[in-house]
DNA sequence: CAGTAGCC
DNA sequence: CACT
């Protein structure tokens, strides 16, 4: 029998310790069939660099990254098709998190996958590509564990790490929904289920 | 030249 | 420090 617990990090800014745990088996087998029809790839950041997170989308709207800048679109570019549907389950347990959170009016439209292998890390950037900041970010993490890092309003602002482990939803919005943050280099310790890598489902409103 | 979901 |  799963437990979980609640943490502010800041006004805004909430880990849902363990929340996604029960869930998990099945937003894995639901994450394969995604994979199938929208392979993860890597992207270029605007700037022309590799980025070394591994990335595929699901919902009505996917997030891109190339010369032309980020971006949220219909369609998988590689496929021309529109991205997988986001499941059920991947809605509700976002929506779930997210009232949790204390965001009660959140219904996702976009759910980027991130995977990170051992080494790959996420530098410091701001989500800021979605339409209407009032919607909540909600972050969920599986398998490996993560440090994450939450700054200020400005990169040069101090930061602050948390770790997340699996199960673990992040959630943040209102006065901390354009906070710099990043994941730092993943170290290698095998999860039971996912081994060597670490999934990360964030549920966005892009538009 | 400035800024970087980068890299060493 | 390299790339756009």
């Amino acid at each position: 029998m799963d437990t979980h617990w609640t943490e502010t990090l800041f006004p805004g800014a909430v880990i849902l310790r363990r929340y996604a745990v029960e869930r998990a088996d099945t937003l894995i087998s639901e994450l394969d069939a995604i994979l199938r029809q929208a392979p993860l790839r890597q992207m270029k950041t605007p700037g022309g660099r590799t980025i070394a997170v591994q990335n595929s989308s699901c919902g009505e709207f996917g997030w891109i990254s190339d010369t032309h800048g980020y971006r949220y679109i219909r369609f998988d570019p590689i496929s021309k098709a529109p991205w997988p549907a986001m499941p059920q389950g991947f809605k509700d347990l976002a929506i779930d998190a997210a009232r949790a959170a204390g965001f009660d009016k959140f219904i996702p439209d976009s759910c980027l996958i991130n995977r990170y292998l051992p080494g790959t890390k996420l530098s410091l950037h701001q989500d800021k590509d979605e339409l209407d900041f009032n919607h909540p970010i909600v972050s969920v993490s599986l398998g490996m564990p993560a440090i994450f890092v939450f700054g200020g309003l400005q990169r040069s602002d101090p930061l602050s790490s948390i770790k997340l482990e699996h199960g673990d939803v992040l959630v943040w919005g209102g006065p901390a929904r354009l906070l710099f943050h990043g994941v730092k280099s993943v170290k290698d310790q095998p999860h039971g289920t996912l081994g060597s890598q670490r999934i990360n489902l964030t549920f966005r409103r892009a538009k």
